[in-house]
DNA sequence: GATCGGGCAA
DNA sequence: TCATATGCCCGATC
C-alpha cells in the first residue's frame, strides 16, 4: 500500500499552487488531510476528470456528497492496493466477511466500516490501535506502542489482540504485526503500582519479573528495607463492583430519561453487550493464561521510593500502571456520595468507565470526549464509584464553579463537603472528607501564597485522596502536570479530554505521567445518536478586493495577516451569514483571534463582543441576554471564547480569524455548538462557518486546522458565492470609497494589530514551539516605527479613532455600556504605551 | 464583604 | 519575539 499511496499523495500535492507561497489552494485539499486520511489515495484521475473537477470547484458542491462518489471507487482503490501490496498474502476464501486490512509495513489497519462487523470491530480497534481518521467509508488505525500500552493495561493480553486481528482481517496476520505486538506487550502492564492500606506495592502476575526487577541496584536499594521480601496472594476479581448509574446499578432498572432526556441510553444492544460477546469468545482460546493471572506477587515499596522505582522500572522497559484498590481501602474515610437516584448515564459514558474500572479497581487514564458529551458526569459517576477524598483540578476558576454546579445537579452530595479553592475562594469542607475543586495555578503556584492559599495548601497536602479529576488534560504539559502529581498524594488520576492533541509533543509524556488513553468516542457516532449536535461545516472563500490584494501583496507577511482578516468581501461575507442566520431564528457565536478585527465587526455592525479586556460582570450580562434576550441573537468572541463556555442556545458559528495550524482551536470551537439544546429537534443542524480569503496564506492553514474535524468524519463544504448577498440591504463596504477607507483604517494600524501568529497551547505558556516565519519576524523591528509610529505623531491615526468614537457613541446612546468604558481607557494605555516607545 | 485595578508570572 | 488571556495577590474603594 505504502508505494501507491505514497505516489497518490505526492500527485495529490503536485497541483498547482496547494502549497504556493500565495497560499492558494484547490478545493480538493479543502477537507482532507494528507499526512494520513484514506481518502489520500484517491489516485489516478485521468485529466479529463481533473478538469471536471476544478470546473466543480467553482459551484459550492458539497465535499460530503462527493466523498460519497468517491468513495465508492475509492474502496475499489483501497481495496486494491491492498491487494497488490499483501500480494504474498492470500487473501481468506471468507475475506467479504471480514472487515479489516492489516498493513504489516506502517502498522496501519483499515476498517470497512460498512461490513456488519463494524461496529464490534470498532469498539476493538478503539482499544488497541490510534484511531487516525474516521470518515463515513473507511477508517484508519495504527498500531502504536502507545496504543498497545493502553489496550494492555485495561486488560487484554496480546493474544487477545492478535487473536482478533486474525480473526477479523481478511488476510492472515502478517508475522511482522503479531511479533511487534508481542515485542511491545510482553513488558507493558505486568507491573503495577498499587496503594494498598495507606501503603506501596509494587505488583505484578509474573513472578520472573518480579526477580528481575529487584536483581536492579536502584530498585532493590528500595525493596530491601525492614518490610522486604515477596508477597504472593490470590488476585482479585470485579465482584460485587457496580458503576452506579449503568444498567447493574441498584437492581431495578429504572426507565432513565425522567430528569434529562438526554441522558437515555439509545443503543443498548450493540453497545456493551456485544463487546462483552467478543472478549468471551477471545479468552476461550488462551486458557493457559490463568494459572498465572491468578496469583499476584508484590513488594512494598516506601513512600520517598515510588518515584525512583517508578522512573527506573520505565528505564527498564517495564512501565508502572497505577491501580488503586478503593474497595479494601480502610484508612481513608468514605465520602457519603452517590448519583441522585434517575440519573442514567449514556452508553459510551459507562464503556469509557467500564475500561477504569474493570477489575475492579481504578485505574488511571485518559478519557477522551468530544465537548458537550457530558465529561463531567463521566468524572462524577468515578467519584461516586470511588467514594473518596477528590480532588478536581481545572483550568479557570469559571470551570471551577461549573464543576461545583454540576456536583450538585447530580450527585446527592452536601454541598458543606465539596469545596472551592481559588484566589477568592478557600474554603474547606466541614467533614472528615470530601470534594476540593481548584485550579492548576493555584495547586502549582510558585510564588509566595496568602495566608489562606498556604493554609488550604497544607490542609491538602496533608491527607490522601482517592482520586484527582484533571480536567482538559491537553492544556497541563508535563511539567506542571508534574507539580501536581508531586505535591497531592492520591491514589488514582482520570484525565479528561476533548482533544488529545497538540501541535507539539508535550502530550506524550502524560501517557506515563496521567495513565494510558482507556476510551476515545467517536464524534459522528455520537452525533448520530443525537449526544451531540450535527453540525455542517462550510468553508466560504471570500475573495480580495483588487485595493486589499494590492496591499497584501506588497506588505510584510505580519501585516498581511491584517488585510486578510480585513478584507471588505469578508465582512460582507460575515454581515450576509449573520443576517441569514437570525433571520432562520439561529444564535450566532462570531469568533476572532484578532482583537482589533474583532472591535471593528462588532462595532460596524452593532453587535456585542467580548474579549480579554471585558470585566466580568460585563461578560456575564452579554452572555445572559444573548442566551435570553430576543434582541441579542449574535456575540462576536476572541479567543476567550475558545474553551469553556456553555451556551447551549448557540447553534451557528462563523469564525474570520483563527491561529493558523492549530487543529485543537478549531476543534474545540465546533465544541461550543455540539451541545445545541435544539440538536434533537427534527432535521435540526447547527451550522459552521470559516470565512477565509481567498488567495492567501489562509487558505493553506485552514485545511490544516481543519484535519482534526475531517479524521473525525467532518465534511467541509465550500462556498464561493452567497446567495443573494448582493442584494442585502445596508451591505457595508458596498463602494470603493468605503473600502478605501477602510483599508487606509487597516494601514494605519499598528502592526502589531495583525500578530495572531503565536497561539499558546496550553495554560502555562512561556513559550511553546517555533514559529514558521522566523524571517518576517526579524524584519519586524526595524519597520515598527515607521507608517504606524509617524502617522501616530502626525495626529493621523487620531483621525482613524475619531472615526471609530463616533459608531462607538452610536452604540453608546443605545445601551449604556460601561464595557467601552474600559475599551477607551484600554485604547487609551495601548496609545501611551506606544508613545512610550 | 464585594469589586476594582495594578503588578506579576508561566 | 509578540499579543492575548488567565490566574493569583495585594491594596484601594464603594
Amino acid at each position: 500500500m505504502a508505494s501507491k499511496r505514497k505516489a497518490a499523495t505526492s500527485s495529490k500535492s503536485s497541483r498547482p499552487a496547494k502549497r504556493s507561497a500565495s497560499g492558494a489552494a484547490t478545493p480538493q485539499s479543502i477537507g482532507s488531510s494528507d499526512e494520513y486520511s484514506a481518502e489520500g489515495s484517491e489516485a489516478s484521475e485521468s485529466e479529463a476528470e481533473n478538469l471536471s473537477r476544478a470546473v466543480n470547484t467553482f459551484s459550492s458542491i458539497s465535499l460530503k456528497s462527493r466523498r460519497k462518489e468517491q468513495s465508492h471507487t475509492l474502496d475499489r482503490e483501497a481495496k486494491l492496493n491492498g491487494i497488490s501490496n499483501l500480494s504474498y498474502l492470500s487473501l481468506k476464501p471468507d475475506h467479504g466477511n471480514r472487515p479489516l486490512w492489516v498493513d504489516s509495513k506502517k502498522a496501519r489497519i483499515t476498517l470497512e466500516h460498512f461490513s456488519p462487523l463494524a461496529n464490534q470491530a470498532q469498539d476493538f480497534l478503539t482499544t488497541i490501535a490510534e484511531p487516525l481518521s474516521r470518515p463515513e467509508f473507511l477508517h484508519e488505525y495504527a498500531l502504536t506502542v502507545h496504543s498497545l500500552y493502553a489496550a494492555v493495561s485495561v486488560g487484554l493480553v496480546p493474544q487477545d489482540i492478535i487473536n482478533f486481528l486474525d480473526r477479523l482481517s481478511k488476510t492472515p496476520l502478517p508475522a511482522e504485526i503479531r511479533s511487534f505486538i508481542l515485542d511491545c506487550t510482553q513488558a507493558f502492564g505486568k507491573v503495577k503500582l498499587v496503594l494498598k492500606h495507606n501503603r506501596y506495592y509494587l505488583e505484578t502476575p509474573d513472578n520472573k519479573v518480579l526477580q528481575k526487577l529487584m536483581q536492579d541496584e536502584i530498585i532493590s536499594a528500595q525493596t530491601t528495607g525492614e518490610t522486604a521480601g515477596i508477597i504472593t496472594e490470590k488476585a482479585p476479581k470485579m465482584g460485587g463492583l457496580v458503576i452506579p448509574g449503568t444498567k447493574d446499578a441498584a437492581g431495578v432498572r429504572q426507565r432513565p430519561g425522567a430528569e434529562d432526556p438526554d441522558q437515555r441510553i439509545t443503543n443498548e444492544q450493540d453497545g456493551v453487550a456485544k463487546e462483552d460477546d467478543i472478549y468471551m469468545t477471545l479468552r476461550e482460546d488462551d486458557d493457559d493464561d490463568e494459572d498465572d493471572e491468578t496469583h499476584i506477587h508484590s513488594v512494598e515499596i516506601p513512600k520517598d521510593g515510588v518515584e525512583p522505582v517508578q522512573k527506573r522500572c520505565l528505564e527498564l522497559g517495564y512501565p508502572v500502571l497505577e491501580e488503586y484498590d478503593f474497595h479494601n481501602d480502610q484508612v481513608n474515610a468514605n465520602l457519603d456520595i452517590d448519583l441522585k437516584p434517575n440519573t442514567t448515564i449514556r452508553t459510551y459514558q459507562e464503556k469509557s468507565l467500564s475500561k477504569m474500572f474493570s477489575n475492579g479497581r481504578a485505574r488511571s487514564g485518559i478519557i477522551v470526549l468530544p465537548c458537550g458529551a457530558g465529561k463531567t458526569l463521566v468524572g462524577i459517576t468515578a467519584a461516586c464509584t470511588i467514594r473518596k477524598g477528590i480532588v478536581i483540578l481545572c483550568t479557570s476558576s469559571m470551570s471551577v464553579v461549573q464543576w461545583r454546579n454540576e456536583f450538585l445537579k447530580w450527585s446527592n452530595i452536601n454541598p458543606n463537603d465539596i469545596a472551592i479553592f481559588t484566589s477568592d475562594h478557600k474554603e474547606k469542607f466541614s467533614r472528615n472528607t470530601g470534594i476540593i475543586v481548584s485550579t492548576y495555578s493555584m495547586v502549582t503556584q510558585t510564588r509566595s501564597r496568602s495566608y489562606d492559599a498556604q493554609k488550604m495548601m497544607d490542609f491538602m497536602q496533608s491527607r490522601e485522596w482517592g482520586l484527582m479529576i484533571l480536567d482538559e488534560v491537553h492544556v497541563v504539559p508535563a511539567s506542571i502536570f508534574r507539580k501536581v502529581t508531586h505535591s497531592i498524594a492520591t491514589h488514582s488520576k482520570l484525565g479528561l479530554t476533548a482533544t488529545l492533541l497538540r501541535e507539539d509533543d508535550k502530550i506524550t509524556d502524560l501517557n506515563f505521567l496521567i495513565g494510558p488513553k482507556l476510551y476515545e468516542a467517536n464524534w459522528m457516532e455520537l452525533a448520530d445518536q443525537g449526544h451531540i449536535a450535527k453540525v455542517q461545516c462550510a468553508e466560504v472563500w471570500c475573495p480580495m478586493t483588487t485595493e486589499f490584494y494590492q496591499e497584501y501583496l506588497r506588505e510584510t507577511s505580519r501585516k498581511r495577516a491584517l488585510l486578510y482578516i480585513m478584507n471588505p468581501r469578508k465582512f460582507q461575507a460575515c454581515q450576509f451569514l449573520i443576517d441569514y442566520h437570525e433571520k432562520r431564528g439561529d444564535k450566532v457565536i462570531v469568533f476572532s483571534d484578532n482583537v482589533f478585527a474583532l472591535k471593528a465587526y462588532a462595532l460596524k455592525l452593532k453587535k456585542f463582543y467580548i474579549y480579554g479586556g471585558t470585566p466580568q460582570t460585563e461578560r456575564l450580562r452579554v452572555l445572559e441576554n444573548f442566551q435570553h434576550s430576543e434582541l441579542v441573537n449574535t456575540i462576536f468572541l476572541s479567543k476567550i471564547g475558545d474553551t469553556s463556555l456553555d451556551l447551549p442556545e448557540a447553534t451557528c458559528l462563523i469564525q474570520f480569524s483563527s491561529h493558523y495550524g492549530s487543529r485543537r482551536q478549531e476543534a474545540q470551537r465546533l465544541g461550543r455548538i455540539l451541545r445545541a439544546k435544539r440538536r434533537n429537534d427534527e432535521g435540526f443542524n447547527a451550522f459552521f462557518y470559516s470565512l477565509v480569503s481567498k488567495d492567501t496564506q489562509e487558505m493553506y492553514y485552514s485545511s490544516k486546522r481543519q484535519a482534526f474535524l475531517v479524521d473525525q468524519g467532518y465534511a467541509f463544504k465550500v462556498i464561493t458565492h452567497l446567495q443573494g448577498i448582493e442584494n442585502l440591504p445596508g451591505l457595508a463596504y458596498a463602494t470603493p470609497a468605503e473600502r478605501r477607507e477602510l483599508l487606509q483604517e487597516v494601514m494605519l494600524q499598528n502592526e502589531t494589530s495583525a500578530d495572531v501568529e503565536k497561539v499558546d497551547d496550553d495554560l502555562f505558556s512561556a513559550r511553546s514551539g517555533g514559529t514558521r516565519e522566523k524571517s518576517s519576524g526579524m524584519a519586524k523591528k526595524g519597520a515598527k516605527r515607521t507608517a504606524g509610529m509617524l502617522s501616530d505623531l502626525s495626529g493621523g491615526q487620531d483621525m482613524a479613532y475619531i472615526e471609530y468614537n463616533k459608531s462607538r457613541n452610536k452604540e453608546l446612546k443605545g445601551k449604556h455600556n460601561p464595557l467601552f468604558k474600559k475599551m477607551a481607557k484600554e485604547q487609551q494605555r495601548r496609545k501611551q504605551q506606544r508613545l512610550d516607545l
